[in-house]
DNA sequence: GAGCACTGC
């Protein structure tokens, strides 16, 4: 191997002015003398180019690779870019990364940036993380999903000797200054490294716009457009970046601006989006790119920019130029809520640290100044210290599979940063189980071991290997694909334009027979794929030839994963009887008869998972204004607007479910509760298969289908669940009208 | 007769 020149390193004069550099030898000492370091330091700081390059040339790459992870891919491409370029060496070969779709390392590659997914899923394959000496989690203050999981396992490194390693693993935390004693606690106490950083002045201001008792979007709309006018009228030169919390409310912000610029007597122009001497500029992420590019060249010379932005700017994208923040003080946020059993996206106040991370973006080349829209009550009541890391309010049974093949069998007791509620690891510790992933005792089953492979949902996961078992997975790869991609559905704007997409769609859907939106996917896939020009057939089609585009990546990774199983010989195989048409659907009912409905009253129908939630089918499926003539369906997601919705609906027959729910009441949170700590007892045991005994005879004596239509009417907690969801709706409603 | 923040494998 070959090292870059001491010289070379050192004549970067760019990198020796960072805060970073007169640590470097003392850095380099808490490295070599502690199993566990936390290094602290604001943006720009230089820590995450600087401290892998530090230890590269202390040796540290003698015994194995340095990992860095990002919870974002973008920036562990762009930081790998930089640090090969800071080295002078090719990008891949000393310096590489890895991500999705990406893996731009070879047998060379020293220092290695990644994604925690992808750190994750290389521990699946080595779980001593042989190749590594150092392993660096960096944004550990993000808090992301597989961040979190990454700090437990390697909380229990491997050390000396186990496995192949010569020497124990060096794990590196790196943090924003926020909780870093808490991060040192858990990592048994050890030394917290704080580097100074290098970032200006950034002055905060409430504007007592907005109080505790201020629920109302259009209120904060209103007030995020009068502070954006009154900076653009007061302040000193700077561009303003405004954060509020999605599509609809930002079109409406920049409107306003329009409006009220004008009615203060502003020139303005429409198609510039250009007030006089300001450039009104929206931004969310599921905007096409090539507008979005424009947002980062700086405006004309006298002309100020106002972005008007989604959380995407807080972390995702940096805009520069920024002088200016105005903050709606809310996010929008996916929340599981295991009580209903849905995700639910809400609008809620930000934490006092999201708070201050978007002040932050005003002072990355200047001092800056930050505008509250929200009173200093609103602050003090409305607003939790930090945000509720996502472990704890996102859907667990992904990670729960995977810390149980990675031999993590009490998921319990696992050391969490911070611990999930109880009931959302039982959640998932039942859905896996009536997925045939685990078994009784909470071991994971050969199917289980096939799932964890899949970068899908578990019922997806399952869904696709029924298929692959009776010969059909040419159908469901690319269902499960599109599934696994953003909306494809293009929806335009202007009312005339959306008439004309939506007759588009609506011929889509009469292709695939216009009464299965799972169909209605592969119809898609299927079409545009064949087509002699496929951004174009998109584009006639109004359909996002992005999302499409991911879709074929996915599909062709999903296919490779499944050749690879289907080559073991315990890979299941299985003959079908019936009639070709209903064969995926019943493939589906193998993923999703945990999202099973029949139609109840009028056109809603009521979840059979036990919780009897009352659903509608939404507008966007084909099979929306056909519910008359349906029975039972089954339905890939749930949206909660004014109405509890399903998307991509399938009508199926219930015989196809009738040996699959009761899986869905056998067994109990008590059980499980105990198989999760992995103190089931013999005496358990027996108990449980009595009760499965007898529950076997109960069911050759009644109907299964009148049995749970009876739990589903009977329970009082369903009731109570189903008003709950009521009063949710008309909540929304208020809001909305 | 509705409208989905942001990531990631």
């Amino acid at each position: 191997m070959s090292k870059p020149e001491e010289s070379n390193w050192t004549r970067d004069t760019e990198s020796k002015h960072l805060p970073i550099y007169q640590h470097r030898h003392r850095l380099i000492e808490a490295v070599k003398e502690n199993q566990f370091l936390v290094v602290t330091g604001e943006t720009g700081s230089g820590k995450t180019t600087q401290l892998p390059q530090y230890l590269y040339q202390a040796g540290f790459c003698r015994n194995g690779k340095i990992g860095v992870t990002q919870p974002r891919r973008v920036a562990a491409i762009t930081v790998a870019q930089r640090v090969s370029q800071e080295m002078a060496v090719g990008l891949g070969h000393q310096v590489g990364y890895q991500v999705r779709f990406d893996d731009c390392t070879t047998k060379d590659t020293l220092i290695k940036y990644m994604t925690d997914g992808c750190m994750l899923r290389e521990i699946l394959t080595d779980s001593s993380l042989e190749q590594y000496s150092v392993v660096i989690l960096d944004e550990v203050h993000e808090r992301s999903l597989n961040t979190d999981i990454l700090l437990g396992l390697l909380k229990k490194t491997p050390s000396r000797g186990t496995r192949g390693r010569k020497l124990p693993l060096k794990v590196v935390v790196m943090s924003a200054t926020l909780e870093t004693d808490k991060l040192s606690g858990f990592l048994g106490d050890c030394p917290v490294f704080t580097i100074p950083g290098r970032i200006y002045p950034v002055k905060e201001l409430y504007c007592n716009l907005i109080g505790p008792k201020d629920k109302d979007s259009s209120a904060y709309v209103k007030a995020v457009v009068k502070v954006a006018l009154d900076v653009h009228t007061n302040e000193a030169s700077g561009d303003i970046l405004v954060f509020l919390t999605g599509q609809s409310e930002i079109e409406k912000a920049c409107d306003m601006l329009f409006a009220k610029a004008e009615s203060i007597d502003y020139r303005y122009d429409v198609d510039d989006r250009t007030v006089e001497g300001l450039l009104i500029l929206p931004l969310y992420g599921s905007m096409p790119t090539d507008q979005q590019k424009q947002i980062f060249q700086p405006a004309p010379a006298g002309v100020r920019k106002c972005v008007v932005a989604t959380n995407i700017a807080a972390t995702s994208l940096t805009i520069n130029g920024v002088r200016y923040i105005v903050d709606s003080g809310f996010v929008k946020q996916l929340n599981h809520n295991s009580r209903v059993g849905l995700d639910i996206l809400d609008v809620v106040p930000i934490s006092k640290s999201e708070a201050q991370q978007r002040a932050g973006r005003a002072g990355r080349t200047s001092p800056g100044k930050c505008f509250r829209i929200y009173n200093k009550e609103f602050w003090e009541n409305c607003m939790p210290e930090y945000t509720v890391p996502e472990i704890q309010r996102t859907s667990l049974t992904s990670v729960i599979l995977t810390l149980k093949c990675l031999g993590v069998h009490d998921v319990i007791r696992f050391s969490y940063l911070d611990r999930p509620e109880e009931r959302f690891i039982l959640d998932a510790l039942k859905k896996l189980y009536q997925f045939d992933a685990i078994d009784r005792k909470g071991n994971v089953t050969s199917l289980g071991r096939m799932m964890v492979e899949f970068p899908l949902p578990p019922g997806l996961t399952r869904a696709l290997l029924k298929s692959a078992a009776l010969g059909c997975e040419d159908a469901m790869l690319p269902v499960a694909a599109m599934l696994s991609v953003e909306n494809i559905f293009i929806r335009p704007g202007l009312p005339e334009k959306q008439k004309e997409a939506e007759i588009m769609h609506t011929e889509l859907a009469a292709c695939s027979g216009s009464c299965n939106d799972f169909l209605m996917l592969l119809c898609i896939f299927e079409k545009c794929r064949a087509s002699e020009n496929p951004s174009a057939w998109s584009k006639d089609h109004w359909i996002h030839w992005r999302a499409l585009k991911s879709a074929f990546s996915v599909e062709t990774q999903l296919r490779e994963i499944l050749l690879r199983l289907k080559q073991q010989k315990d890979f299941p195989q299985e003959t079908f009887k019936g009639s070709n048409s209903e064969l995926l659907r019943q493939c589906l009912c193998h993923g999703y008869f945990t999202h099973v409905a029949r139609r109840s009253v009028g056109k809603t129908f009521c979840t059979m998972d036990g919780h009897g939630s009352t659903v509608h089918i939404h507008p966007s499926s084909s099979l929306f204004g056909q519910e008359a003539k349906l029975d039972w369906i089954i339905f890939h997601d749930v949206l909660v607007t004014s109405r509890v919705y399903v998307r991509t609906v399938c009508p199926i027959r219930y015989d196809w479910v009738k040996d699959l729910l009761p899986k869905l009441h056998e067994i109990d949170v008590y059980d499980l509760s105990s198989v999760a700590r992995e103190e089931v007892t013999d005496e358990e045991m027996a108990r449980w298969e009595k009760k499965r005994a007898a529950q076997k005879q109960m069911e050759s004596i009644e109907d299964a289908s009148k049995k749970l239509e009876k739990r589903n009417d009977e329970s009082s907690i369903t009731e109570a669940r189903s008003r709950y969801l009521q009063r949710k709706q008309n909540r929304a409603q208020t809001k909305h009208s």
